[in-house]
DNA sequence: AAACCCCTCAACCGCCCTGTA
DNA sequence: TTACAGGGCGGTTGAGGGGTT
């Protein structure tokens, strides 16, 4: 196609995103919706391209971003849709609630992948549970330290007292539960990730609890002003005037997951 | 204590798809 | 029908931070 890039270069922001450039999307698009993500930063007085704001806007601001860490039940829903949809990130996160693309496709590389090449290993190497051992004590132990600081990723977010402790307490990390545990795969191997991916997840209970009703403030004048905190999705969008967040896109993604669904059920999923 | 290694995740890039004039 | 604009998606990168040696 050969299109000229979004958005011009010069003069500007890149990288990391500064609390008062979220603060002035999030108002911006509270007052005035996202109608034209180009001319958005010019409009709200954003040195950004256009295209990092909407990214930023879905990926990180949305107050309906469940944020924390996947449930065992999340990531094993992730495994199964990978298997069916494959890297069609926006398609299974169409499926998780809460959860964007992005994050799916970062827990994807970062974890699940290697959990699955690793049941592999197991499972070709009888008894090979001694490579990558050492790893996984690394793993479950950085993945103990993120379940700690969850509300530290995001700088502007964290700045609001009440998203820190709403956070912290709605995906607490300290809950195991057996249930949960028994939900997953045969091999020894997974048995060791899978519980330490459980340290760190929650019921899927406790994650619906985290609804948005609950979801704090991302800043308090903004939030404060707003009835934003009680809208579910579809009403936020009918207040800024989007297409109902149940489109016909929704309907036909629901349709094709439930068949690939079932066609894989017929499969051998031997892998989980 | 310090250097190195590894992991995580926010953000960017470039291509593709869709709607519109 | 075609060209273009805008949005969306998936791949990739790099900074930051924690763990290991």
């Amino acid at each position: 196609m050969g299109r000229a890039p979004c958005c011009q270069k010069e003069g500007l922001r890149r990288g990391a995103w500064s609390a008062e450039e979220d603060q002035r999307l999030v108002e911006y698009i509270r007052q005035h919706g996202h109608p034209n993500w180009r001319a958005l930063p010019r409009h709200a007085g954003l040195l950004r391209c256009g295209k990092s704001c909407r990214l930023r806007w879905i990926n990180y601001l949305r107050p309906d971003i469940k944020r924390g860490n996947f449930t065992a039940d999340e990531e094993d829903l992730i495994v199964r849709l990978h298997q069916s949809l494959g890297n069609r990130w926006s398609a299974i996160a169409a499926q998780l609630p809460g959860r964007t693309d992005n994050e799916i496709k970062n827990v994807w590389h970062t974890q699940l992948k290697k959990r699955l090449e690793d049941d592999r290993e197991a499972a070709a190497v009888a008894g090979g549970a001694g490579a990558g051992r050492k790893q996984k004590a690394r793993k479950s132990k950085a993945v103990a330290k993120k379940a700690a600081d969850v509300d530290g990723a995001a700088p502007f977010l964290t700045a609001s007292p009440g998203l820190s402790s709403s956070v912290s307490s709605g995906v607490t990390c300290s809950t195991v539960t057996d249930s949960a545990t028994a939900a997953v795969s045969s091999s020894a191997d997974n048995a060791v990730t899978t519980s330490a991916s459980h340290q760190l997840g929650t019921k899927a209970e406790e994650m619906e609890s985290f609804s948005s009703a609950e979801f704090p403030p991302i800043d308090e004048s903004f939030w404060s002003s707003a009835d934003v905190m009680d809208m579910d999705l579809g009403a936020m969008d009918e207040e800024l005037s989007l297409p109902s967040s149940s489109s016909t896109r929704d309907d036909d993604m629901e349709f094709w997951l439930k068949m690939l669904l079932e066609a894989g059920d017929m499969r051998d999923l031997s892998v989980l």
